[in-house]
Formats: structure tokens, C-alpha cells, sequence
RNA sequence: GCUAAUGUGGCGCAGCUGGUAGCGCAAUUGAUUCGUAAUCAAUAGGUCGCCGGUUCGAAUCCGGCCAUUAGCUCCA
């Protein structure tokens, strides 16, 4: 028998032998560390015996189904424990996920996060006892049986889900036995460092309208330190939050009276604001954009004929009541039904197409309380909207059109490495959330496909993440929690085009339906914005920065010249403000530094007298002395630039 | 909306088992006119999230609501 290494090499055996073998005549030391291992491509665990020809790949800490299979084990750990500390609790689900695991729980008392610690001392007790994990299989009906003898009601359900002839295995670790697929470590003396990090709640099985069970979550290394060293960055991560940086900033705050997902952006905020949706204006503009500037609301009709009031009357912000006769109106939760109506306005030919519609949006969407979170969830916000129609023809350059926009935002935000690429497509046994129309799903959904394909892009797939009108391809970032959100979404539109009666005259003089595609160039000026802060830790790239230079006017003695140089810095259209306070120099050079502004210009009586400027720039410090025009280039070309910090 | 937790001046925190609120930073004012990350002093600022209950007495105990956080569900 013939074993191929992941390095080409192979080793031979005359018979059957377990993967912990072969590691073990690899090397001691691969066998000390091996956790599991991939057998033509398949993950399976040390115990796993070949017995014949096969491609093999021993795996550690350090690969990612390694670390699945070390965690996996954790969460039965974890269920062992709790369920030695609370005999009646009833087990659901405990998977892996990235940087940990967690397992769900039905306790018959709902238990507090203070319980967690008492939790943790039991895991440590199992890990300390080294139990072996035995795999074993049952057939469907005597695994019910079993389950049933230890009253796992929601193991019961799962099983009952898989098809009747299955043989269904199950893993014991001293006395605890747990329905699992696996695989496990061959022992639970393996984990060497874990912690328990949160207690929240989950619904069973994802879904709302079910008992809502309490999920455990904790993380796991093969080493101390990295344990130590992970907390410790997750504690870094919390101060750029930009919840809180923010706020420190002076970029937003929230008032209760004025209500949740409300944030009021002060002026550094709104400053910010401006500056993008400048820029982004001005970018969408030379890339034949025409403005639109629509209400914020409209009679229920127009959400009606766009198929909003049946599908997402919920999320909307509706005034009047249509039982007492009232007029009804509807806070807009997007924008597409009043550029469509602008198109409508007039006969259209195929020689105006493409049309691409832009504007800067408020929206409306009243989310659930639970919802909202700083600057990424809220219940108005401001996007860039647009709107593209044009032939069948025109749709792949017009896709390709706003990919190239949106990357190159992400670009000058320097995001453009921390996002992902989402396909995100319709859940056709989902039939209430979307226009059920299969045939259109499936042509807008391989259209999306093929210029997908065509255009490169590193996408993954989504069931049920699509517009209730169509698929979407969302552009996804991670916040510092590493809770991912979408930043920016391009979206083909097979269904509206129909209800609003949009149409164009072809070459041939008949009228055709247009194709459609709804998009955001940076996204969410608030979502972006708090993403920004994030990435930069609230040091803004020089372009984007609310306050760009900070003049430092050293004593009374200079200040006419600092008021005159911010004045001549303005007029070259620079952001400066001057700080003519009296304190010490070191004091002010402090506070600009805490207010990240990224160029000081410090005025004493040397510079007056030399008729120069000393310029300090945040992240490098003292950069000595320059006439006023020098820095100007200096700062010109940084902005020009747009480089990052 | 659901589960768990939290809510004390702008921010970060003290305030034990109920006896009527303090600290640091920030702010304001005065003095200081200073050379590359904190000058000194004084002052002001709180219906202890809101409403109700228990009590002679509530920041502290109980209930409801509001807001915040983690997660679930939903979503740009």
C-alpha cells in the first residue's frame, strides 16, 4: 500500500495502519502535534485506519481543519461539563466556528454568565482526566432509543432528519455520549488552553419562531501564550470600536430622546460626511452619473406598485391609518421606486441608454430594537444610491462599470484588502420573502453568474441573502468584532422594471423592458464612516481628515502670523484650525496628537522671525523647518495622493 | 422582537448589608507667554436613565418603560 504526502514523498506498508502510525513514523514530534488528517482530500481523525492506496495530509494546530477538529472536541468538553453541573439540561447543537466554538443549551433554569467559571473548573477536571473519544455507529432506530434513554429531545429531532437507512454515529468521552458526525481528538487531554468567553441566547435551529436556548461560547490553542495572546488582542480590538472611538472623537453620540438608531453626527462627523460625499459625488460624475434629488417619503401607492408594502411594509415607517380612510404615507426605506418614476417621465429610446441615476439618500428603515449598534445599524441613514437602466445588451458593462467604482472606494479607503465578495441569491423554499417567480430567479441568477465568472471576481454563495427583487453581489467587511456587515452592494433587478411599466424603444422602434441594477458606490456613509474609524483607529488618511492641519501659535507674540498662515492655508482649501490657547507647547502638540490630526504647524517667534513654519506630521514626528508654500506641496501631494497611514 | 447583562456630572470609575453622593480626566476662570505628548491654582457641573411601588427614609430593594452591550433572528 502506497501513501502520498502532502510533499510528494510516500511511504509504504504492507497493511492496514492508522494515520496516528504513519504520523508517528514520520516523525515524534509530527506525532505529538497531529490532530487529524485529510485522506484524499477527506478530514478524518489519528484513529482513522487506511487500508489502502491514498493521499495524505497530517493535520495540525496550525491548518484550519486542525483547529476545527481541536475546537469541535472543546464544545464536547464543554457539553460534558455542563452537563455534569446540570444533570437536566438537554443538549442542541455544539460546532467549531472561526476562533472558537460554542454549544447550545436548554437548561431547565436559565443560568447566568457568573455559572461560567464553575463551568470551567468541570472542563478543566475532564481535561485532566484524559478520557479517550470512542466513535460508534448505531442504526437510526436504536440511535433514537439511546437518545431517547438520556432524554435528548433535540438530538431526537435531528436524527429524525436524516434519511431512515443512516447509520449514525456517536462519540463517548468517559460517560458522556454525544451525537456527532465528527471528527474528535483521540483524547480530551489535548486541549491545552481554553476559555469560556461569552453566555448569550440562540434560537433552536436558527429559526425565531422556536425556543430560544442558551448559547455557550468559548475558544480554544494548542498553547497557552496563544490563548493569552488572542484575549489580549480581542481587548486592542475593543479601542478601536467605533462605538467608543467615535464618541471620543467627537464623530457622533446618541441621545435617548431622540431615539435608538438615530445618531446625531457633530461637527467632525458631518464634516467627514461632506468630504466623502463630495468626493464620491464628483468621482460618480465623471463616470456619467446624472443627480437626482427625490422625497424622503411618498403615498403608499408607489411602495405598493414596487412590491415594498408586501415585502417590507414591516421595516417601514408608515403615517396614516388606511382603515380610517387616511391618507397613508411611508417613510422611504430605499430609493428605487422614485428614480424609476423619474425614468418613466418621458418616452425612452435605446439611444439613451445606459441611464444611470445617482443620488446621496436618506433612508428609513425601522429596525428592530435589537438591531441597531453604533454607526452600523441604524434606523435613517445616507447612501449612495443609483440606479443603472439600460438594454440587455449594456448589463455586463454596466456591472462592470459600478465593480470598478466600488473598488476603487474601497481603494482610496485603503479597505480594499478587508473585504469579500458575496453572491447572494434567493432561497426558492423561502417563497414569502421573495417575488416567486423561478424561471426570472433563475435567468437573473445566471446572467449575475456569468458576468460574475467573466469579470473575476473571488465570490462565494449565499442562499437566501438576495433582494426579495433579485440577486445581489454584497461587498462584505468584518468590523473590529469581527461581525461581518455588507459595505457596498450591486444588485440586478429582474422584477421592477415590469411593475413600474418602465420600458425603451429599440432599434427596430418596439418597445422592451430595460434591465436594472440598483448599486452603492462607497455604501453607507455612516457604515463606511464607522469602518473607517476602525481601520484607521480614527487617524484619518490626510484627504479624508475633518481637520487637517492644526496651527500651534506658541505665545501671543505670533499669533497675527498663525491667524494668517491658517487664513492662507484655507484659501489653498485646506481644513486648519488654530490653537492660540495658553498652555505650553507640549500640552497643545499632545491634544492634536489625541485628536489624531495629522499636520502641526508650531509658531513661535523663530519661525516669525525666519518667515517659516515647523511642521510635525502624527506617525513621524518633528520634520524641522519649511516655508509655508514647501508645505503646501508637502500637503498637497499627500492628498493627492491619497495615501494611507 | 428574543436571551443575558448593564445604566452614578461630557468621558472613565468609587459608593459594603437602604440613612440622602465622591474621585480622576475633560470643562470654565485666573495667573503663566512657554520650543515638540500633560504649567499652577481656583471654580462650576449630578432630579444617581425615566415612571411607579415597598419603607420613617431608596443611587442601593421590587415592578414597568427607555437606552446601551454581547449574541440570536432580521438586514445596507
Amino acid at each position: 500500500m502506497q501513501i502520498t504526502l502532502k510533499d510528494g514523498s510516500q511511504m509504504h506498508y504492507d497493511g492496514p495502519v492508522s494515520v496516528a502510525q504513519v504520523a508517528a513514523d514520520i516523525s515524534e514530534g509530527l506525532a505529538r502535534v497531529a490532530l487529524g488528517a485529510k485522506v484524499d482530500g477527506k478530514v478524518c481523525e489519528t484513529a482513522t485506519v487506511l487500508d489502502r492506496d491514498c493521499a495524505l495530509e497530517i493535520l495540525t494546530f496550525r491548518d484550519e481543519e486542525g483547529k476545527r477538529i481541536y475546537r469541535h472536541t472543546c464544545s464536547h468538553i464543554l457539553a460534558q461539563a455542563v452537563k455534569s453541573v446540570y444533570p437536566t439540561v438537554k443538549l442542541a447543537i455544539g460546532p467549531a466556528i472561526d476562533n472558537g466554538f460554542y454549544y447550545d443549551f436548554d437548561f431547565k433554569t436559565p443560568i447566568s454568565a457568573e455559572n461560567l467559571d464553575k463551568i470551567e473548573q468541570e472542563m478543566k477536571k475532564i481535561i485532566k482526566a484524559n478520557y479517550p473519544l470512542k466513535r460508534f455507529v448505531l442504526p437510526r432506530r436504536k440511535a433514537i432509543e439511546l437518545m431517547r434513554k438520556y432524554g435528548e429531545d433535540y438530538k431526537i429531532e435531528l436524527i429524525e432528519d436524516l434519511p431512515a437507512d443512516a447509520q449514525i454515529s456517536f462519540y463517548q468521552q468517559g460517560d458522556f455520549v454525544d451525537l456527532c458526525a465528527g471528527p474528535h481528538l483521540p483524547c480530551t487531554g489535548m486541549i491545552k488552553a481554553f476559555k469560556l468567553t461569552s453566555l448569550t441566547g440562540a434560537y433552536w435551529r436558527g429559526n425565531e419562531k422556536n425556543k430560544m436556548l442558551s448559547r455557550i461560547y468559548g475558544t480554544c490553542f494548542d498553547k497557552k501564550s496563544d490563548l493569552t495572546e488572542y484575549l489580549t488582542a480581542l481587548e486592542e480590538a475593543k479601542k478601536r470600536d467605533h462605538n467608543k472611538l467615535g464618541r471620543e472623537l467627537g464623530i457622533f453620540m446618541t441621545d435617548e430622546n431622540i431615539g435608538q438608531g438615530l445618531p446625531l453626527l457633530m461637527p467632525k462627523g458631518a464634516k467627514l460626511f461632506q468630504i466623502l460625499s463630495r468626493w464620491v459625488e464628483d468621482e460618480e460624475e465623471r463616470r456619467g452619473y446624472l443627480r437626482t434629488k427625490t422625497p424622503y417619503m411618498a403615498k403608499s401607492n408607489l411602495y405598493k406598485i414596487s412590491g415594498h408594502w408586501d415585502h417590507y411594509k414591516d421595516g417601514m415607517f408608515v403615517m396614516g391609518d388606511e382603515e380610517k380612510d387616511e391618507e397613508v404615507f411611508a417613510l422611504r426605506p430605499m430609493t428605487c421606486p422614485f428614480q424609476y418614476t423619474i425614468y418613466n417621465n418621458g418616452l425612452k429610446s435605446y439611444r439613451d441608454l445606459p441611464l444611470r441615476y445617482g443620488e446621496t439618500s436618506t433612508l428609513f428603515r425601522n429596525e428592530s430594537s435589537g438591531e441597531m449598534h453604533g454607526l452600523i445599524r441604524v434606523r435613517q441613514f445616507t447612501i449612495s444610491e443609483g440606479h443603472l437602466i439600460c438594454t440587455p445588451s449594456q448589463l455586463e458593462e454596466e456591472f462592470k462599470g459600478c465593480l470598478e467604482l466600488a473598488q476603487y472606494c474601497l481603494k482610496c479607503f485603503g479597505l480594499d484588502g478587508d473585504v469579500s465578495y458575496r453572491f447572494s441569491k434567493w432561497d426558492p423554499q423561502d417563497t414569502d420573502k421573495y417575488i416567486n417567480d423561478p424561471d426570472k430567479w433563475e435567468e437573473a441568477e445566471a446572467t449575475m453568474r456569468s458576468i460574475l465568472d467573466h469579470l473575476r471576481v473571488p465570490y462565494t454563495e449565499a442562499i437566501g441573502e438576495a433582494a426579495f427583487y433579485g440577486p445581489k453581489l454584497d461587498i462584505q467587511i468584518k468590523n473590529v468584532h469581527g461581525k461581518e456587515d455588507t459595505l457596498i452592494t450591486i444588485q440586478v433587478d429582474m422584477f421592477l422594471a415590469e411593475n413600474f411599466d418602465m420600458s425603451y424603444i429599440d432599434e427596430n422602434g418596439e418597445k422592451r423592458r430595460p434591465y436594472i441594477l440598483h448599486r452603492t458606490s462607497m455604501g453607507c456613509y455612516e457604515r463606511t464612516i464607522a469602518l473607517l474609524i476602525e481601520k484607521f483607529a480614527g487617524a484619518f488618511p490626510v484627504w479624508m481628515s475633518p481637520e487637517q492641519v492644526r496651527v500651534l501659535c506658541l505665545t501671543d507674540r505670533t499669533r497675527a502670523v498663525s491667524d494668517e498662515i491658517a487664513c492662507k492655508l484655507r484659501g489653498a482649501g485646506i481644513r486648519v484650525e488654530v490653537d492660540s490657547r495658553s498652555e505650553t507647547v507640549g500640552y497643545k502638540i499632545r491634544a492634536a496628537q489625541l485628536d489624531k490630526v495629522p499636520y502641526m504647524l508650531i509658531i513661535g517667534d523663530k519661525e516669525v522671525e525666519e518667515g517659516v513654519v515647523s511642521v510635525r506630521r502624527r506617525g513621524e514626528g518633528d520634520l524641522g523647518k519649511m516655508t509655508l508654500g514647501d508645505f503646501l506641496v508637502k500637503i498637497a501631494d499627500d492628498i493627492d495622493s491619497k495615501r494611507l497611514d
